[in-house]
RNA sequence: CGGGCUGUGGCGCAGCUUGGUUAGCGCGUCGGUCUGGGGGACCGAAGGUCGGAGGUUCAAAUCCUCUCAGCCCGACCA
């Protein structure tokens, strides 16, 4: 007799599954006003261990955290024309406060360039105070008609990089080495996820930036999902705000600026990029736990080897967790570990333990194997890496298959009813996008040929990564 | 902002067409007993201004009016 299942099939409908995965591997709530998310425990364990990858990366570029304020003056978007343009029908702003209508409107960051901007000012002199590397972990607010949590919400959370340079090569250099060393390493490498770098297209761009960078991903219903981007803002804000420096020449410049940002969206790829029907599939170098040991029944001595075996585990360095509530029953534990994607689950109860052996079961492939304990604490690091390989590789496999070189729209529309079509950029041209994006159909990114990341919108020879997305 | 729909214990729903005694069901929660290697079984219990206001009526979850909230589909975005 066939059990019901837990989650809906991802084949029957992909976003009720998010849904229903969301709250049963206890990720996370709607919050009370609208497009508002409350991040659970495990749900925000899995940020953490997010925050914790990538700040690292960051200062291992050179950047140094610091903390700019939630309320920006109104006028501060104002200053930037297209900056002001593009975020204004997302803005929320604060009219009243302390009692009475204030005299002038303060907006709440929906992103931080204005003012990180305007300090950069203050502390910028000469050229010895460049580059200038900067970041903030925060939130931030855009007012959003269509949420969903994690992906799109009203409010988010997420770490936004801000840079001074003397050049325009020096910022150019250092947005793609943001993108390389920080995002591309992170999410391939943790997050076991295949992103495909480029640059997006001048309707794609983020507004107010000369040039923007992107890592795409493609979740397991084909659609495409921004990861991150980097920008290079060129001389824009450096104008607006007047942000100047004295060269070593003795001549006052403008500063060259970018920006960068990843955010709680992340979550949601790292969902859809790797859960399966059983629940969230989370690759091992990323898992808030590694190994869960579930005691069974707390009988002939079993809950004394399962400590011993988690103490053991810990000294050899995975994330372990014991699991002895056995007043609940086994096969909801077991369940609950997969539906929250633990990468290796060990069974220990009285059955195996008289021939002094334990069961471990793996994730992403569901086997299981029953083996003595004293190889359990071995197996476990050869499991944990083999599971991290496996992972990426099978989500390489699953975006390469879903990926179809193409020649004509009509080509295009087909190819991203499963996935992603790449086609030449001449072939398509800012025509060809009016067109698709009547299909629900952008431009995701620009290559080149080989799949490297593009200097500049106007090189020869660019191909085209269209999709749906989220 | 235009079109379609829904508000009933914590969650998901039935009941409404054709008003009628104590408003049901599943899941969850709590207690107990037996269990225990894949969402356990049985027994018992708690928990409800039927979104809100007004109206019709002997009688309203049910009919009428107004109102509020939310969801889904069409123009923007990490």
């Amino acid at each position: 007799m066939a059990r019901a299942p837990i989650l809906t099939p991802q084949s029957e409908d992909f976003p009720r599954w998010y849904q229903d995965l969301l709250n049963k591997a206890e990720l996370a709530d709607n919050g009370p006003v609208r497009g508002t998310m409350v991040i659970r425990p495990y749900g925000y364990s899995l940020w953490e261990r997010m925050q914790a990858e990538v700040d690292r990366r960051i200062k291992d570029a050179g950047a140094e955290n610091a903390y700019f304020p939630l309320f920006i003056p109104e006028d501060y978007l104002k200053r930037e024309a297209e900056h002001v343009e593009g975020f204004s029908p997302e803005l929320a702003v604060v009219t009243h406060a302390g009692g009475k209508k204030l005299e002038q409107p303060i907006v709440v960051r929906p992103t931080s360039e204005t003012v990180i901007n305007e300090y950069f000012s203050k502390w910028i002199q000469s050229y010895r105070d460049l580059p200038l590397l900067i970041n903030q972990w925060a939130n931030v607010v855009r007012w959003e008609l269509r949420p969903r949590i994690f992906i799109r919400t009203t409010e988010f959370l997420w770490q936004e990089g801000h840079t001074a340079h003397a050049t325009r090569d020096d910022a150019g250099a250092y947005a793609r080495q943001i993108l390389h060393d920080v995002y591309e390493d992170f999410m391939v490498n943790v997050l076991a996820i295949p992103v495909l770098l480029g640059a997006k297209t001048e309707s794609e761009r983020f507004a107010g930036a000369d040039f923007t960078y992107c890592c795409e991903a493609m979740m397991k219903d084909g659609k495409a999902l921004q990861m991150g981007t980097t920008h290079e803002l060129g001389q824009n804000f450096a104008k607006a705000f007047d942000t100047t420096f004295l060269d070593a020449q003795g001549q006052q410049q403008h500063v060259w600026t970018t920006s960068w940002g990843v955010s709680t969206r992340m979550v949601g790829g790292l969902i859809m990029a790797h859960g399966d029907d059983e629940g969230l599939v989370v690759p091992p170098r990323l898992a808030p736990i590694q190994v869960v040991v579930i005691l069974v029944r707390d009988s002939d001595g079993a809950g004394e080897v399962a400590r011993r075996l988690v103490d053991e585990l810990l000294e050899a360095g995975p994330r372990v967790k014991l699991d002895d509530r056995v007043d609940t029953s086994f096969g909801r534990r077991a369940t609950e570990w997969e539906l929250k994607g633990v990468p290796i689950r060990i069974e220990i109860g009285p059955r195996d333990l008289a021939d002094s052996k334990a069961t471990l079961v793996r994730r992403d492939t569901g086997l299981k194997e029953t083996m003595p304990i004293d190889q359990i604490v071995s197996r476990c690091g050869a499991e944990l890496e083999g599971m991290q390989t496996d992972v990426l590789a099978a989500a390489v496999a699953r975006r390469d298959e879903n990926t179809a070189e193409v020649g004509s729209i009509s080509e295009v529309i087909d190819a991203t009813e499963a996935g992603f079509a790449r086609i030449a950029w001449d072939a398509l041209g800012p025509e060809g996008e009016v067109a698709l994006a009547a299909e629900a159909i952008t431009v995701r990114c620009l290559q080149r040929g080989d799949g490297s990341v593009p200097e500049g919108d106007d090189e020869d020879g660019l191909v085209a990564v269209c999709g749906r997305s989220y």
